[in-house]
DNA sequence: AATGAATGAGACTTCATTCAT
DNA sequence: GATGAATGAAGTCTCATTCAT
């Protein structure tokens, strides 16, 4: 019945679990004791690692935000930009599809409580950030067009998200292939044809 | 202290006071105490009228729908389209700033329960439905892009809701024209710089 | 199994109930469980007239003290000032031996929370302040002797108390009147046989 | 980072911190995690040492007890009997308020659990028998008036007790000699001007 | 002898919903 | 139709104690 491990290892395998729970169920519906349940410990146990719900949660956030920042190549001006940045968000979208978590957050972002928003508003402001300082560097390197940087950078996790967020809302499959492409034609070309003067 | 109302204007009354609450403080944040004391009925009254939280979020939301809706106006193509089109997005920002609630269904829009979400797909697919039809007419009329519409309209929509998002989560103000001008910037144009071949 | 009734009874049963909990059982041991059962409701009606544990105990506290402190008639400097004093500690020994929760607040009176203590001392502050304004009245009298009132206050508390708590920690009974005019003894000639120069 | 000691000295150890932690926290709000903490050791070594809390508790209590009772110091019927009485007055409250966890003894004693009101007893038990002794000597010295020896013990125990409660209470600062000069007062002329005929 | 991860009962509290009045 | 007192399941969290190492 008892099962004694290294710290480290139940922090990793709670964390685990606590991914699972929430992107099954989303943070409200999720409890305590459907972490432990899957986890096979005690609800004390939980509470050794973590101090609270909304702990853990933000624990899971952190996580998620470097394993997905991860994924994204730096651009390399001398090659095919719009190619790269293709391959940059396929493998953004696949990053994100794979963390079911991910969806959740896109779903149920705010509304926790004030701590939990503060977390969210670290969580989407790293990635906001890292967006922004991108396009930066792109107008000054001519790549990309003039234009309020924070606000675009919204914009284009905007573009990311809903889709991602809508796919789980009819608990559609989604393409990832034909998202990045038509992600990078937006962002390419815009959505109106050049026709108007 | 009793007070006897028909019953469509009680439930009016309810359905704003809802509004009003879920708006402040979230849809998990708002208890039916907070609704019925801004209306100054009871509890029981409100079961009178709604058999659910639940319901009452899916009532106001519907609403919203209609309302937002109705400041779209279609767009005339012997007109300048791309006027057109900012103009709507201006009118289209402004409704969705006047109306806090839907501020918080772009933030915390699922996890309810099923039900919930239930409501939550029809809104959107309402919603997305609409950009759809737009966005073929406009290719039929050639001023949209090819493409898949569905896609595309989520991809819109995201536009639409991240900035309006990000901004409640920060509680920073919204500057509307200056939004509704780079998104038509972003959709007539794209993001990166004709240059790259 | 639903009995409802006029919120002042409800809420007098609970007062009452909590009173004889935490004179069975103390504060710390007693829970809002064994209130409950003890009145017949539901948990949750405990919490539509209390807001914690904390603040039942406090109303309980401040109930003891209203009727404890009526049984002390003012003294009438004209007739017998020492019978008087008697007659009011008798009174008073015997209200406190009738409030078994007094008898709890005299032996488990502090380590509840900061909260807690802040209604205790308020309790003690009500009580000192009482018996010091009798003692200052008894001074320019020129029926007590000079001395440090706040100081004497409390060692006459003392006086009463620890008789009580000790005999509530034995489990013994108490002669009321055996007490209280051996506490007279005390007030009016000492301890110590005036023998010693 | 394992510190094997001698059991003797782990028990002082652990002992000493106990102390302090009971002191400053009282009985209920300490907890098992701040005692080892404080010495450095895991939770397990405090229960190779100790069966529970509660008798780390009554270990302290009689510890306590020793230390206090040592100060008192015999009367010597030749020499200047209300001087002595004093100065063993004023080296009893000098012990107890160094130390606090007297303090603490005398405002949270009871209530922890039928054992640990056993410890309370024996403690109470034990400083009563000594007051009563010390007492019935005296009556037969002829320097104590005659009554109830038990019933004066305690009320003189609670004569002590309760300004020192109180200004735990009330985190005041206590003047050990004024207070003792004021006790021997009420000890040895009452309170009452013996103007009552 | 020492460690400290694990336990789990039980505490308080919340709130959507019901139903007697 | 209206009321609001009552409900009770479910939630989060604490902590004295145990026991595998």
């Amino acid at each position: 019945m008892r099962r004694v491990l290294q710290p480290d290892e139940r922090r990793a395998e709670l964390l685990t679990a606590s991914r699972a729970v929430f992107a099954s169920r989303g943070y409200h519906a999720s409890g305590i004791g459907d972490i432990v349940k899957r986890v096979g410990c005690s609800r004390g146990t939980f509470y050794n690692y973590f101090d609270s719900k909304r702990e853990v949660f933000a624990a899971v956030l952190s996580e998620m935000m470097t394993e997905v920042v991860g994924v994204i190549e730096p651009i390399d001006v001398q090659r095919d930009i719009a190619e790269q940045v293709r391959a940059n968000l396929e493998r953004l979208v696949s990053a994100i599809m794979a963390e079911d978590v991910l969806r959740v957050l896109f779903s149920e972002a705010a509304g926790i409580d004030d701590e939990g928003d503060e977390a969210l508003r670290s969580f989407y402001s790293g990635a906001t950030q890292r967006i922004e300082t991108a396009l930066k560097t792109g107008q000054t390197l001519g790549v990309v067009r003039a234009g309020d940087t924070r606000l675009l950078a919204r914009c284009l996790l905007g573009l990311l998200k809903e889709p991602v967020f809508q796919a789980r809302l009819y608990n559609e499959p989604i393409d990832v292939h034909a998202l990045s492409k038509e992600l990078l034609s937006l962002i390419s070309g815009g959505l109106l044809r050049p026709l108007q003067h």
